[in-house]
DNA sequence: CGACACCTTGAAGAGGTTCAAGAAATGTGG
DNA sequence: CCACATTTCTTGAACCTCTTCAAGGTGTCG
């Protein structure tokens, strides 16, 4: 953990139609305000939690890119998401007391601790909390539903084209570009992401490049024929 | 939905050590008893909900073996799980409010309605109610982190090894034997939620056979060397 | 008993992996 | 600020696992 610690509040947060004040009234959300006891700074490459830790909080993540990595003992290394700024992390927690997974930050981040107690404490007095934090939950297993079918069913210029597809979505909804991205995250844990091996995840870039959908300079990407793009995904000619 | 209910109780239901009651005080447990406003059975191969329907309730699984699938409109088909008596289904429906998948049972089945505005409710009143429900959702995350690991990561034989020794372990918890089960599913049904075509489903029961690690006749699975099925999933040199 | 769904097995083929080498970017320390 | 080490990315070629297509077998239910 880090020393580094700044006290703040939602109620005047940028990010509160994304995070957890959304649909709370102006009281509520000063009642919020109790929720958030610190923000922490999280260097690029540390860990903001890992495997086996005590679970005592959730993150909101105010700045920065994350991703979650599940680690097994033969040596495994599966990431099972990236998160951005506005997004909750640390819900695999609740079920042992312990986290299961690793949250490593991909770039300089901020989030604000959330102490789980407190979260279920105001939940209690603000139905429309208690509401958000099952909708933040059954939110992360519709996701995880997605990842299944795309690595259950999906070749991998559709498994890549979905996933720039979802960062671009969720990076819109934050302010920006539609057709821009920069990657925070290597063709590794791309393909780790999404069951693929690195090397196939250049060439599909590679390939998508040929095939004038995008340009990809490194981690930089700019989408050419975004309507080319979801065509790929939502193709039943594609399908095995 | 089927017309047939019966009003019954939690405080004296036989599966009350897995399912909704855990953990709760005789008071509390008397109070879980205006959760389940009815019972409701499900014939075989009929839908408990499905896409798209409006969530109201979740349901307690008292008998009967489940499947969760989502479909695409370009006709990709997806199980997202298969569900035993004492578990709960339907927490996709909570984010929007409405179902994301369908929940389509594999053999008769009964079920405890529970609606969730009353769910939250009493959560709200009994503390161990409301963590339970959170614990709920957090297992289920956590679940389908470790199928992104075997869909992401695992060969065939490994995806197999691991979904039978996940299914011998849930059922043992229900007071059945570690050693044989019988499927309630078919070849194409493991198949899909391994992210597998059926005809490397029945293959790779072959080899296991083979192998003589176990027997298997039809959908009636006996273990012979369940050692050298765990090994299987849990040996560094498979990995790819 | 016959129709239908489900399962098994074979042979050929495709998609992705593995191994390998080199290029490009990034970071570090003098 | 540059030289060097390191990490990351790209591309090629051979290989392997799983899929596809096909046919026949087994079990089940009206």
């Amino acid at each position: 953990m880090h020393p580094q610690t700044i006290k703040v509040a939602c109620s005047n947060c940028n990010l509160r139609e994304l995070c957890m004040p959304i649909g709370l009234s102006e009281e509520e959300l000063s009642r919020l305000d109790d929720l958030v006891v610190v923000r922490h700074k999280v260097k690029r490459g540390s860990t903001l939690f890992s495997n086996g830790e005590k679970f005592t909080a959730l993150y909101a993540i105010r700045t920065g890119f994350f991703k979650t990595t599940l680690a097994t003992e033969d040596g495994r290394d599966q990431v099972t998401g990236f998160q951005m700024a506005g997004e909750i992390i640390g819900l695999d927690g609740i079920v042992n007391d312990k986290h299961s997974c690793d949250a490593i930050a991909l770039e300089d981040a901020e989030v604000c601790v959330m102490p789980f107690d407190r979260i279920e404490e105001i939940g209690r007095e603000i139905n429309a909390l208690q509401h958000h934090v099952h909708k933040i939950m059954s939110r992360e297993i519709v996701r995880e539903h997605g990842v299944m079918l795309l690595l259950g069913s999906m070749r991998a210029e559709e498994r890549l084209a979905a996933f720039l597809l979802n960062l671009l979505q969720r990076l819109h909804a934050r302010g920006f570009s539609k057709s821009e991205l920069v990657l925070r995250m290597t063709r590794e844990e791309i393909g780790s992401y999404l069951g693929l091996k690195l090397e196939t995840v250049s060439r599909t870039f590679s390939k998508f490049v040929d095939e004038e959908i995008m340009e990809v300079k490194q981690r930089h990407v700019r989408i050419l024929n975004a309507e080319g793009l979801e065509r790929l995904v939502n193709n039943p000619a594609h399908c095995h």
